[in-house]
DNA sequence: AGAGGTGGTG
DNA sequence: CATGCACCACCTCT
């Protein structure tokens, strides 16, 4: 590839004073798209002090010290970075965005980044994270020193000290190779017809930052107050089972305090092992929970009741209260665009993904927040995973039960079990119903009819009847599921009606484990058009409920989000009428791929988070 | 440092 | 032959 600059000598100014930074702007303004850049000395833009903002041209590179120039008081830059006509291209966009927008006063518009365009390029075959140094590589042979990034970060004296020359041709290089690799990722991207979602992610990527740069309040006092409580109930457990098990042990040491110490480290699944095993002959073959659920021995009773606190304390205690920003006293977890292959989001730092449904006695959801004055609404789908397979498979009893508004569980099982459907089906066989519900789920998931039989606890030879009558029940579902499963193998890839695709690494004919692995990606493939058009759908929506706030001058913003669930943080006085906008614009987002159903979204204002 | 086990969510 | 999808956090053990 020709490339516009020279990797060994690009072309670059160190930008330190307002007039340089005029004459930058004036030919950065000539340029339909501009690359863009920071350095910082760390990964959290309220803490962490921003060093340079690298601006570039395909050619050449401006790296603004930012230590010699306020940015907040040049309207030129800002005006640059926020004019919708000129395309940014930012390497994982949203952690630059939230620097410029709290150390600069800049909110980039029009982002097309890099990582991203790799992420829906290579979906299912890589991590979901592609450094620019490989991508550097790969697509332009450019090698990016990435030791260099390190002096950034500790940069001495760091108001007074300068950059070297190493320095400030790794800062150059950042912006100048995202060009060719845009160049070359755009042919990718039109060949493989992955325009269109790579714009709904470029969309997204902004609305991503600003949701993740508003983050959420946690109540942290009630916080505490439940985990002090699990940890009382916990220690409680802990007691009953060493005080049981110490007799199977040689040595009942005593510490310097005549405190009796803990015979094993009960958190050791190794050590549990062996005394399951070893010690009371029980012949388990692991120790998850639901093989302690059958064992009959108290001690699996105890280490159950013990793990179901452990895990809530470990999980969700004092290290989620460790990632409130001392800054903005807020929580502001990450989220990744890319982060599941089916297009799904994922979290972490916190991950509000998992945080525990709310319960009597961990009402853990109940601690986030909004800032006072304002209100959580937080919307979710009703169904939507149904809905999908019915939409996609274009089973016609299906669909019919969805837009007659019944309960598809309930419907499902008075059919396969002969019974008469009425409203309160769900009371009358509840049973029933939930069987049905495990085939209607189990399917979105490719189970087989083994697995089938052991959740809802019947033999195998019945679970492959319940199978096949579902199947005579819906004939559309089966066939489309197979139909997936079968172009998956046949083309390397499925794809959502939206036009995402999904990678798959097809096993060489010969590998031993060959028909494992088929099996493996036809399930996945099953999985993926319904969970994907999932995240479709949510995504669309993220982006259209950004876009309404700024309409209709409401003041709030995007949470967060849990997959089929949004919630946002709105002005008290404008919650109640936003809320009936937050659904519209749900449904309207999932209405783009499902035409033959309706959409459903249910919605709660509320003082906390709980749906 | 990384793998494996366990368990929380949709 | 094996046989339910998608994640992340925490723990122990090597």
């Amino acid at each position: 590839m020709e490339l516009k600059f020279d990797p060994k000598d690009p072309k670059y100014e160190y930008i330190q004073d307002l007039k340089a930074l005029d004459k930058a702007l004036e030919e950065l303004e000539k340029c339909r798209a501009i690359g863009v850049d920071v350095e910082a000395t760390g990964l959290d833009a309220f803490n962490d002090i921003l060093l340079t903002v690298q601006i570039g041209s395909p050619e050449k590179s401006y790296i603004i010290d930012v230590r010699d120039i306020d940015l907040k008081s040049c309207p030129r830059y800002k005006e640059l970075l926020e004019n919708p006509k000129v395309i940014k291209i930012l390497q994982n966009g949203k952690f630059d965005y939230k620097y410029l927008k709290y150390q600069t006063g800049a909110d980039i518009t029009n982002i097309y980044d890099t990582m991203l365009a790799e992420g829906v390029l290579t979906a299912g075959l890589g991590s979901g994270y592609f450094s620019l140094e490989d991508m550097a590589m790969r697509y332009c042979d450019v090698q990016l020193n990435k030791s260099v990034r390190k002096q950034f970060e500790n940069v001495a004296n760091i108001k007074t000290k300068r950059f070297n020359k190493e320095q400030l041709v790794y800062a150059a290089l950042d912006t100048l190779v995202l060009f060719p690799i845009l160049d070359e990722q755009l042919l990718k991207l039109k060949k493989e017809n992955l325009v269109n979602i790579a714009k709904l992610e470029f969309a997204a990527t902004k609305v991503v930052a600003e949701m993740e740069y508003r983050g959420i309040r946690i109540d942290v006092e009630k916080w505490r107050g439940i985990i002090e409580d699990l940890k009382k109930k916990r220690d409680v457990h802990a007691t009953n089972f060493y005080d049981t098990i110490r007799d199977f042990y040689q040595s009942n040491r005593i510490d310097l305090f005549g405190a009796k110490v803990p015979p094993i480290n009960i958190n050791s699944q190794v050590q549990i092992m062996d005394l399951f095993n070893n010690r009371l002959h029980l012949g388990i073959p692991s120790t998850g929970d639901a093989i302690l659920a059958m064992v009959q021995h108290p001690v699996a009773a105890m280490l159950r009741d013990y793990r179901k606190y452990e895990k809530l304390i470990s999980a969700f205690g004092e290290s989620l209260l460790e990632k409130v920003n001392k800054k903005t006293g807020r929580l502001h977890p990450e989220f990744n665009q890319m982060g599941a292959a089916t297009g799904r989001f994922s979290c972490e730092n916190p991950n509000l993904q998992q945080i525990p449904r709310i319960s009597e006695e961990v009402p853990f959801r109940q601690c986030f927040i909004p800032a006072p004055g304002f209100k959580l609404v937080t919307a979710d789908y009703s169904s939507m995973e149904m809905r999908i397979l019915a939409d996609l498979s274009g089973d016609e009893k299906f669909i019919k039960a969805l837009k007659d508004g019944l309960d598809v569980h309930s419907y499902t099982a008075s059919l396969m079990f002969g019974l008469e459907f009425s409203k309160d089906f769900k009371n009358k066989y509840p049973d029933k119903r939930q069987a049905a519900k495990t085939i209607n789920f189990g399917l979105v998931y490719g189970m087989g009819p083994r697995s089938l039989a052991a959740q809802i606890g019947v033999t195998p030879e019945e679970g492959k009847e319940y199978m096949d009558r579902y199947f005579q029940l819906y004939p559309s579902i089966r066939s489309f599921l197979n139909k997936m499963a079968k172009d998956a193998v046949r083309n390397g890839w499925s794809q959502t009606p939206a036009g995402r695709k999904r990678w798959y690494k097809l096993p060489d004919p010969d590998d031993p484990d060959y028909k494992k692995k088929i099996g493996s990606i036809e399930r996945q493939a099953k999985n993926h058009p319904i969970q994907g058009t999932n995240a479709d759908a949510t995504k669309y929506a993220l982006v259209f409920l950004h876009d309404r706030v700024k309409k209709e001058g409401v003041e709030g913003g995007l949470t967060h989000t849990v997959h089929d669930e949004i919630v946002m943080e709105i002005r008290n006085d404008q919650a109640e009428d936003w809320s009936k906008i937050q659904c519209e614009e749900m449904c309207r987002a999932a209405e783009l791929f499902l035409k033959k159903v309706p959409v459903a979204a249910d919605v709660f204002i509320g003082d906390v988070w709980e749906h």
